[in-house]
RNA sequence: GUGGCUGUAGCUCAGCUGGUUAGAGCACCAGAUUGUGGUUCUGGGGGUCGUGGGUUCAAAUCCCAUUAGCCACCCCA
C-alpha cells in the first residue's frame, strides 16, 4: 500500500516552537498595548452563519470566503433543477450554511448586535484570532492568517480615531519596526467626487486612485476614464492625486478646494481634529495624509488607517477605519464603530526580513538536569521541583542516555543550563551547574543555582 | 478568476545539446571522546528524479497531460 504524503492545504502553514516564540512575541506586543489602553478580549467562532458574511465585503470579498459543506444527505436539499444546470451560484447556497470567518470586524458587529443588552457602550473590545480567505497565495498573503484586532463601539468622538493612531505607533515601536501610518477620510474623498462632478461613482474613484503608488499617476488616470469619469474630472482631480507637503498644507488646500461640499469639509474637519488630538502625544512613527488612500473593504465610511514597513514592501500591515452603520444590517441602528486590525503574519514576515526578532535562548526551558540514573534522577527531582516553584522553566532528561547525547539535546533546545550531579555532588549536597553559553561549570548550592536562573530570567 | 515560473535525498540545490551503478552542501546516525554540547576529523543510512502517458536502442534530461508549490495581476492583513 502506498504511503499517504503528508501536506497542508496550500496557503496555510506549520509552525515550529521558534517560530511560535516569535509569533507570540508579536501577539504578547500587541496585546499588552490593547490591555494599556483598556480594550476587553472577546473570541468568536472560527464559522458564522454564511449569510452573516456574505455581501459585506463587496463581490470580491463574497467570492474570497470558505464556506463549509453541509453535513448528512445534504444533495437531497439541493433543488433538481439547479443541479441539472449546474447552477453554481444557486447550489452553493442550497449546500453551504457555514462559512470561516473572513475577518474579525463583521463578526464583531454581529456579536454586538447579538449581546447588545449585556454590553456597556462604548465597547471597547480586542480580538485575536485566525481567519480565512480563498485567495491564490502569494507573498506575505496565506489562506489562514491572524488578524488582532481594537474596536470601539458606540462612540463616535474622534478621540479613538487618535488613541489608535496612538496605538499603532505604540506596537511598532516596541516591535522595533519603522513604519508609515497613512490615514486618510472617506468623507474627504466623497467631497472630492462631488467636487470633480461624479458624486455617485465613489466606489470606482476610490478603487483607482488607491492604486496610485503601485501603477502611477498616468495609469490612475487612464483606469478613471475606463470606469466612466470624463476627461475634464480627471484633469480636476489630478492636482489632488499629486499633492504634496505637510498635513497641515494638505488640509489648507482641501478646505479651498472642498469649500462647497458638507460632506467635504466634515471631512477635512474631522481630520483636523484628530490631527490636534494627537498633537498633545505625538507619534514617533511618520503620520501621512494620504489622499489617495480609499481601502477596499465597503464598510468604511469616515476615517481610514494603513500602514506600512518604511523598510519592507509588504503591502499593508496594518489597516483599519471607522464604520458608521455596520450593526445596523444585523438590526441596530445609529451605532457608530472604529478599529484597527494588525496582520500578525505580515508583521512576522517584515521583522523576519529585517532580522529584528530577540533571541529564544531560554524560552522553552532553562534549565535541564542531566539523568545518571535512577538514584541520581532521584536526588535531582526535589531541586527542579524547587526551580519550579520560583517560576524557573526547568526539565530531567526522560533516561539515562549517554551525557553527550543530553548535552545535545540542551544545545538544540536551546537550553542555557545543564544540572549535573553524580555521586561526588550528592556526597557534598551541591549540583554542578553548567552554562551552556561560556561553556563554564561551578558546583554550587541549590539556592545559588536558583539565583544565578532568576538572574537570567530577568 | 487571469497570467508566468518551478517540482531531483528531511532541507537548499547541481546534473551541459537524451548515453553505464544520479551528485554536493546542510541535516540525521555512529565513532574519535564510557561525566560534558556547540568547533574539528572519520565513517554510514537515505532518492522507483511530483504523477500518468508518449517519442527513442536508451529519458532526471525531449513532447503531452495531470497534480502540487511559488511569483505577479485582481484584491487584501
Amino acid at each position: 500500500m502506498a504511503k499517504e504524503k503528508p501536506g497542508i492545504p496550500k496557503g496555510t502553514r506549520d509552525f515550529d516552537p521558534l517560530e511560535i516564540s516569535r509569533r507570540e512575541h508579536i501577539f504578547d506586543t500587541i496585546r499588552e498595548v490593547y490591555r494599556l489602553h483598556g480594550f476587553r478580549p472577546i473570541e468568536t467562532p472560527a464559522m458564522e452563519h454564511l449569510s452573516t458574511l456574505m455581501g459585506k465585503y463587496g463581490e470580491e470579498g463574497d467570492r474570497l470566503i470558505f464556506r463549509i459543506l453541509n453535513s448528512g444527505d445534504f444533495t437531497s436539499k439541493a433543488d433538481d433543477e439547479d443541479w441539472r444546470d449546474k447552477n453554481i451560484a444557486r447550489l452553493s447556497s442550497q449546500l453551504s450554511e457555514k462559512a470561516l470567518r473572513y475577518d474579525l470586524t463583521v463578526p464583531f458587529a454581529r456579536y454586538v448586535v447579538q449581546h447588545q443588552h449585556n454590553i456597556t457602550f462604548p465597547f471597547k473590545r480586542y480580538q485575536m484570532q485566525p481567519v480565512w480567505r480563498a485567495d491564490r497565495p502569494q507573498k506575505g498573503r496565506y489562506r489562514e492568517f491572524f488578524q488582532c484586532d481594537a474596536d470601539v463601539i458606540g462612540s463616535d468622538s474622534l478621540a479613538n480615531e487618535a488613541e489608535f493612531i496612538q496605538i499603532i505607533d505604540k506596537v511598532f515601536t516596541q516591535l522595533n519596526v519603522k513604519v508609515e501610518i497613512l490615514f486618510n477620510n472617506r468623507k474627504i474623498l466623497a467631497g472630492l467626487a462631488e467636487h470633480i462632478g461624479f458624486a455617485d461613482r465613489m466606489q470606482d474613484i476610490t478603487l483607482a486612485i488607491d492604486k496610485m503608488d503601485r501603477i502611477g499617476l498616468d495609469n490612475v488616470n487612464k483606469e478613471l476614464l475606463e470606469r466612466g469619469l470624463t476627461m475634464e474630472a480627471v484633469e480636476k482631480l489630478k492636482p489632488v492625486l499629486q499633492l504634496s507637503g505637510s498635513n497641515a498644507e494638505k488640509i489648507d488646500v482641501l478646505t479651498g478646494m472642498l469649500a462647497s461640499s458638507p460632506v467635504g469639509m466634515k471631512g477635512v474637519a474631522e481630520v483636523r481634529e484628530v490631527l490636534d488630538i494627537l498633537s498633545v502625544t505625538p507619534p514617533h512613527n511618520l503620520l501621512k495624509l494620504d489622499l489617495c488612500l480609499a481601502r477596499g473593504l465597503d464598510y468604511y465610511t469616515g476615517a481610514i488607517i494603513e500602514v506600512k514597513s518604511q523598510d519592507v514592501p509588504m503591502g499593508s500591515i496594518c489597516g483599519g477605519g471607522r464604520y458608521d452603520d455596520l450593526t445596523g444590517v444585523f438590526g441596530l441602528e445609529g451605532v457608530s464603530g472604529v478599529g484597527i486590525s494588525f496582520g500578525a503574519d505580515r508583521i512576522y514576515d517584515v521583522m523576519q526580513a529585517l532580522d529584528r526578532f530577540p533571541d529564544i535562548t531560554g524560552t522553552f526551558s532553562q534549565l535541564l538536569a542531566v539523568n545518571f540514573g535512577p538514584k541520581e534522577r532521584d536526588y535531582c527531582l526535589p531541586a527542579l521541583e524547587n526551580l519550579r516553584s520560583v517560576g524557573i522553566q526547568c526539565e530531567m532528561y526522560p533516561e539515562p542516555a549517554r551525557v553527550k547525547k543530553q548535552m545535545q539535546y540542551a544545545d538544540k533546545n536551546n537550553i542555557p543550563f545543564v544540572l549535573m550531579a553524580g555521586e561526588e555532588e550528592m556526597k557534598q549536597s551541591l549540583f554542578s551547574l553548567k552554562d551552556m553559553r561560556s561553556g563554564e561549570q561551578q558546583r554550587l548550592m541549590l539556592e545559588q543555582i536558583s539565583e544565578i536562573l532568576l538572574k537570567f530570567i530577568g
